[in-house]
DNA sequence: GTGAAAGCGCTAACAC
DNA sequence: GTGTTAGCGCTTTCAC
């Protein structure tokens, strides 16, 4: 029993390899393999078993160029490290499964030069559309993302003008709804603890609200502090213990994110820190990690699966409101109190 | 003053209406745009300026098709969640950042036909190499690794037979190493905890070499608990309780990754339990967030970043050691005893 | 230093 | 149901 005829090894196989060994045209063998137009079942067979026997995985290369069609998604965001965006990616992922629909994941590391690179380097990929963290971006980008003639979806934030749709939140009432309550929970005397990072600009806007939220309330961040790279737990430890040993009189700490402020309770715990009575604390995200904390971290939940499950709707032209596309859709995150913040 | 011409905004822009726009050979543009042969600097100019005024972004499928070459690198993984890949992924992006490859991210979730799928459809756009995690596959993604003709590195492992290259720790010989530094420090009635992950292939070959390891000292398990999704912090919580309800003359307690361990710590401490005294505890990964809990897990480094680096080197075609292709690089993970495991 | 011709491996559109 | 033809937008090769 003889092997096979195979062609050259080294060479990768073409539709042409299947059409021959199957004695179908290379038009019907692609119907097959795209199971596009009728073919009746006996060519069917003939050129599958073709296909699988000779190993053939279709160029897709060609394919896009002939049909002018592309079936990836290119989603551009700042990070993967942080917890925040693997959700994001997990939403988008499922949404997309059965649509056919490949999703691209490009990082930026909050560098609006690296976005502006990956996002041309995506681009000339031909995506049937993209995804993209935030909605600012360098002039180069923004311009890219205009005239790019296909869905563009900003994430996570809807505090500005998208270029296309958008899906996210409002981080500026974000921050402002946790002021009011940390407020209306009597504190007074409140400290902000954030990353040093002045491209996050929803970080920044959460913080802008916040203050908005003091304002209404007559009051100003009385000491803040900052920290940049490192494990987020041990910066929360350190960065709580700096500002409560420079401004021992704070009764809240508000943190940009649930990793450092996590640091912080742990922190506030170690030193027996009557927490909420004394201090109270709260973060930002509703990450999953706090479920197993000793004490229950306040927080804001900020819709990440849902946020990349809508975005990939939109892409895919299945969203059940957005169909025209340009089309704003905001979510609205829920404030859990948690263990950290007084009641009433 | 009027606008420049641009041609119907609707059509994406090629080459030839920079090569109008600028009078220029299609040719010759295409070579300014990739910085190939020799062009004057006056054409070089006229070439970049119109291109620039277009906002021309060259299609990178046209060229791929035509060169026969692509600057992707398939990477294939089983999940962005678990803090564990998103480090491989950060050594991959930084290595291959100046050779011109852009990593392409697939998630398996741990499901092999999923893998299967991710790889085919990776193969159909014939990336220069392929990152992939594990050395178990489906028959057909072996079969599709071993004539795809690309450099293949699989990842995290290297207790198998790896296609072509390989880059990890031997995950039989992590457990090994932990059982003996254990038993070394006196432990003798040990407990597992794991996740229910048959397809989890590293974690089942620790928990093999670990067995193995208290075999050596004629131990052997004395109880297992295991459990899947939810926060693993908080299982880890949970577990731990289980654990020692049913079995409460338990000394140590190994588990199969730092955040259930993280979380069975966390637990240990708020029931009062002396840890490393009365029980001993032990995770594995070394992960960031250990450094901001109030006690230290011992844990082993998994030598995630280091991964990524060295596989994304051998397909770079850079790797200072490996040149040829086929070769098996190892790494040692170190122990790192924390405060959970006994002196002497 | 620059240009013209051919073709990469597929699929749209149309015949049969 | 199946086959033929033309071309997608680039780059390779070779001529000038």
């Amino acid at each position: 029993m003889s092997k096979p005829p195979v062609a050259d090894p080294r060479r990768t196989l073409t539709l042409r390899d299947v059409s021959e060994a199957s004695g179908v045209s290379e038009m019907t063998v692609s119907r097959v393999l795209r199971n596009r137009g009728d073919v009746s079942e006996t060519t069917r067979e003939r050129v599958l078993q073709a296909a699988r026997a000779l190993g053939y995985v279709p160029n897709k290369i060609a394919g896009a160029l002939a049909s002018q069609r592309v079936n990836l998604v290119g989603v551009i965001i700042p990070s993967m490290s942080n917890m925040v965006f693997p959700e994001v990616m997990t939403g988008i992922s499922e949404t997309l499964e059965d649509t056919g629909l490949q999703p691209v994941v490009g990082i930026t590391n909050y560098s609006p030069e690296r976005e502006e690179a990956v996002l041309y380097e995506m681009l000339s990929w031909r995506p049937s559309g993209v995804i993209i963290a935030g909605l600012e971006h360098s002039e180069a980008a923004q311009a890219m993302l205009e005239s790019a003639g296909i869905p563009i979806v900003e994430i996570m934030d809807i505090d500005g003008m998208p270029v296309d749709s958008a899906v996210g939140i409002s981080h500026r009432r974000a921050g402002l709804k946790m002021a009011e309550a940390i407020v209306a929970a009597g504190y007074r005397r409140i400290g902000f603890l954030g990353t040093k990072m002045p491209d996050d600009h929803r970080a920044r806007k959460r913080l802008e609200g916040f203050k908005e939220g003091l304002a209404e309330a007559g009051l100003t961040l009385a000491d803040e502090e900052y920290y940049a790279g490192g494990s987020a737990l041990l910066k929360g430890r350190e960065m709580t213990e700096t500002i409560l040993t420079r401004s021992p009189d704070l009764d809240f700490l508000y943190y940009s994110n649930d990793m450092i402020g996590a640091g912080g309770l742990l922190y506030c715990l170690d030193k027996g820190i009557d927490v909420p009575g004394r201090l109270g604390l709260a973060g930002f995200n509703g990450v999953e990690l706090l479920d197993g904390l000793p004490r229950k971290l306040a927080t804001m939940d900020a819709c990440r699966r849902e946020i990349g499950v809508h975005a990939a709707e939109i892409i895919a032209g299945k969203h059940p409101t957005a169909v025209v596309g340009g089309e704003v859709i905001e979510l609205f995150p829920t404030l859990e109190p948690g263990d950290t913040i007084r009641k009433g």
